[in-house]
RNA sequence: GGCCCCGUCGUCCAGCGGCCUAGGACGCUGGCCUUUCAAGCCGGUAACGCGGGUUCGAAUCCCGUCGGGGCUGCCA
């Protein structure tokens, strides 16, 4: 079985995460059965098409990892992959069908079809049955095509299973606007047939319209596709996954901190698994598994929490080393430069503790602020939480006596001379240590404190710890 | 309204007639570990929409019903 496959975004907007979804299930497939995978970008609709989304588009799948081995960009053997460069080429078809008796000019006004439309409605009929070839022959307007009457329609689909559309309920669709430029209907079952694209798999909002691309292909006198229709992604309302959910763009996800690891791996779940116990598998895996007999026919709800746990575990996967790298650019934003050395190392000491704690990449800016200020900015309701009492004023004189007379500044020794505090005081870790974390990192939650304080050296700790001090000492009340 | 699709824990998925007193994951939750927070480990919570069949036996097959969704455009 030779696999071709597609996937063929319209530049009318940024890349959606549902989009994103088929296009890597068609990827999956055409790599698992070593087929080929192309990318074309359906820009007929000339008025809300853009350059940007376009670049949005490949930006996405590149970022992903659905490299394609046909398309825009990297071309192939037919020719164009954008439909607006084919547009002479749909006029042929439409030309042939006309000439064939398939398709018929059609200049009836919009408010007679509604007319029509409402009077099938209120029959309780097909809404589209009354549009129908006229008797009177028009030469202008739209080009419709012209749907059989008389045969149900009826095709395997990969995920579905055989599906069956009775005869008549199929309405005379356009497939050339009064303005020129083909239809989605049009371009695409064109295309699929140029293209000779072997399964369409695609999102179920399309099974209603599979019909009308059946019939088209028959009608340039070609043989169909197979055809595979996957399960919608849902908000959490259980509606169609839209702009209202919040973030539906891939470019949002990665923007937002998540790794294109988790991405994959999270948007795979979504109507597949690898088996009945794995979560956690890799490109390859995927690959060597993946099957459209396996697809589920239920819609999904796309879950930000699950994929947020997932990105989690992509992240500590993570050698330290790439970590730290894919984190520079971060540190970068945080420091509003690129990082001096010692800058640089202080992070790389730290950061394997941030690793642990963060389920987002861009949280690391954040967390390792502390690292690179002068004077933290002390989350106040951290220090309101904290610096109640009498306990964090003997807390940190206590520590400052014993860092500054500390040898070494290690983390060792650090927690020597800060166990030695808990000693001397006889406060327990939570009293002893919270203030000095608060005072040290600006916040009660923080790396750990040992570290946090050797990795900012002693002279950045003392400082904090005085200015913390002094602060208690003009507060009025503890 | 019409056509089409779908219906297992709150969510994603496993289950394709007996292995199911329904399994895994997220979430939620109890505990352990512990310098906070995470992470990790151990435990718990929670589902076959409903009603009929078929069968020795149904989450699995059939019918109905209810519920959800998609389409119904000179958008894709």
């Amino acid at each position: 079985m030779t696999v071709r496959v597609r996937i063929a975004p319209s530049p009318t907007g940024l890349l959606h995460v549902g989009n994103v979804r088929s296009a890597l299930f068609n990827w999956l497939f055409a790599r698992h059965h070593n087929g080929t995978f192309v990318l074309r970008i359906d820009d007929t609709d000339v008025e809300r098409s853009e350059q940007q989304y376009e670049d949005d588009i490949k930006s996405g799948m590149t970022w992903l990892g659905l490299d394609w081995d046909e398309g825009v960009d990297v071309g192939g053997p037919h020719g164009s992959y954008r439909q607006s460069d084919r547009f002479d080429r749909y006029r042929d078809v439409v030309d042939e069908l006309i000439g064939a008796g398939h398709a018929y000019y059609d200049d009836r006004s919009p408010e007679l079809l509604d007319e029509l439309r409402n009077k099938a409605q209120k029959e309780g009929k097909h809404p589209n049955v009354y549009i129908r070839r006229p008797d009177t022959e028009a030469t202008s307007g739209v080009v419709r095509f012209s749907v059989p009457q008389d045969a149900p329609i009826e095709f395997f689909d990969l995920v579905r299973d055989e599906m069956r559309f009775e005869a008549g309920v199929v309405d005379d669709f356009v497939i050339l606007r009064s303005n020129g430029t083909p239809t989605y209907h049009l371009a695409s079952t064109v295309d699929d047939v140029d293209y000779e694209i072997s399964h369409v798999i695609r999102g179920e909002d399309l099974l209603s319209s599979t019909p009308k691309h059946i019939l088209l292909t028959r009608a340039m006198g070609a043989d169909p596709a197979t055809y595979a229709h996957l399960p919608l992604l849902f908000g959490p309302d259980g509606k169609k996954l839209s702009k209202r959910h919040g973030d539906t763009s891939l470019k949002a996800y990665r923007a937002g901190g998540y790794l294109p690891e988790a991405m994959f791996n999270y948007l795979s779940l979504l109507g597949w698994s690898y088996d009945s116990e794995t979560t956690i598998f890799s490109v390859d895996q995927a690959v060597e598994r993946f099957d459209l007999e396996g697809v589920s026919k239920n819609p999904a709800v796309f879950d930000v929490d699950k994929l947020q746990w997932m990105n989690g575990e992509y992240i500590r996967a993570i050698p330290p080393d790439d970590f730290a790298q894919r984190a520079r650019p971060l540190i970068e934003v945080e420091l509003g430069h690129p990082p001096t050395e010692s800058e640089w190392s202080i992070f790389v000491e730290m950061s394997p503790l941030l690793q642990e704690r963060v389920k987002l990449i861009t949280e690391v800016g954040e967390m390792s602020r502390f690292l690179f200020v002068d004077d933290v900015d002390f989350d106040e309701q951290s220090w309101s939480k904290v610096m109640i009492g009498e306990t964090p004023v003997l807390a940190l004189s206590v520590a400052i006596r014993h860092l500054t007379e500390l040898g070494d500044w290690t983390v060792a020794a650090i927690e020597a001379a800060l166990r030695a505090v808990l000693e001397e005081t006889d406060l327990n870790p939570r009293k002893g240590w919270q203030p000095l974390r608060v005072a040290v990192t600006g916040s009660q939650v923080s790396p750990p404190l040992f570290e946090s304080m050797a990795a900012l050296g002693r002279p950045g700790t003392l400082h904090r710890l005085s200015v913390a001090l002094n602060r208690l000492a003009d507060e009025p009340e503890g």
